[in-house]
DNA sequence: GTCTATAGACAGATAGAC
DNA sequence: GTCTATCTGTCTATAGAC
């Protein structure tokens, strides 16, 4: 057995919170469903607050892995974004549990704004480079960057959950070649 | 005085929800915020779920009237749009924890995915029509109309709460008409 | 590290007087 | 309609044996 009773903790955790909601989850079931006794949560994890914190944070970096580019060129910035966006789509497709739990998180109360905040700059950093290189090149907008960035996060929790609920059109290539062009133009320049 | 006991439970709720999340809050504390005995509550709302119940298809109507307009023609798509967008930015201005509220509830498990379904259609019914008028002028792109509302609807969301999350900025008119073009330009022809 | 057992607080909801 | 009082169940977290 490879999995440890910590992983087999979180898994179970994010499970029950995209069925039933962060709040409404009690450590109990958590502990339940993992197999493992009420316990071995609280030495694991020291509240349950604790154990959220360490999921939004284990979700977050495994996204920015899967979509950060190697390197950031000058080159076309359009394909580059067309890259970024599609690997994005993807990750969320294939872990439907991990996008519902980020969106969810994201708009509670569960976490405060400046982690939130700070959690973002620190792995999303390549988005924004490619804005402003985007920017320098006159092909992206002169919006307010924090502004574009809002934006870019919302079209990809909308799109991303437009597919996890319509999964018929995750294959078609109307709607993935139009969900891009939407993200893509909203921060174009005009 | 004017508000009924059942009124200020609604208000009182909406307070504490956006203050500590839905299921943080107790009923108990609902009560005592509106200044009304743990019992009366359960006289109102059958239960607890009656009330985030009520409380979101009163928020969700109180939008929609606001932001609907008396009368939808072909003239100008861009300007109607215009208007809509700004109705619908003030509104969530004027009213912090309505959007708030909304955007929990959103995108939670609170509510069946059904009913959420149900009252945007109702509510949306008008921005389906100005859309479809706009493709047949040819000023909005003929993208399929549901990733459109959805994209729109994150678009509305997360500009509504950088608004609110950074108040110094609200009227600032390089962020206002920024906040609008990203809204038309996603939906618009290339 | 993992378990059992339980403390201690608090939740949602009801009953019945006024 | 509104109140007080209270029931029953559940929750997070801890203590201590193994």
């Amino acid at each position: 057995m490879t999995t440890t009773k910590k992983q087999m903790l979180l898994d179970a955790a994010l499970t029950l919170f995209v069925a039933n909601g962060i709040d409404s989850t009690s450590t109990a079931s958590i502990a339940k469903l993992a197999n493992v006794a009420n316990g071995t949560l609280f030495h694991h994890f020291k509240s349950k607050a604790a154990l959220v914190h360490t999921l939004y944070l284990t979700v977050k970096q495994e996204l920015s892995a899967q979509i950060s580019p190697q390197k950031i060129n000058n080159d076309c910035i359009n394909e580059q974004a067309y890259f970024i966006w599609n690997k994005a789509i993807d990750w969320s497709i294939t872990n439907p549990e991990k996008l519902q739990f980020f969106k969810q998180i994201t708009y509670s109360k569960a976490l405060s704004v400046e982690l939130r905040a700070e959690v973002m700059a620190q792995e999303l950093s390549f988005l924004s480079q490619l804005i402003t290189i985007g920017q320098q090149q006159k092909i992206i907008a002169d919006y307010p960057i924090d502004l574009m960035l809002d934006a870019a996060q919302g079209l990809f929790i909308s799109s991303s959950s437009f597919f996890i609920d319509h999964p018929q059109y995750i294959n078609n290539q109307d709607y993935r070649t139009s969900a891009f062009k939407i993200f893509l133009s909203a921060l174009s320049r005009g």
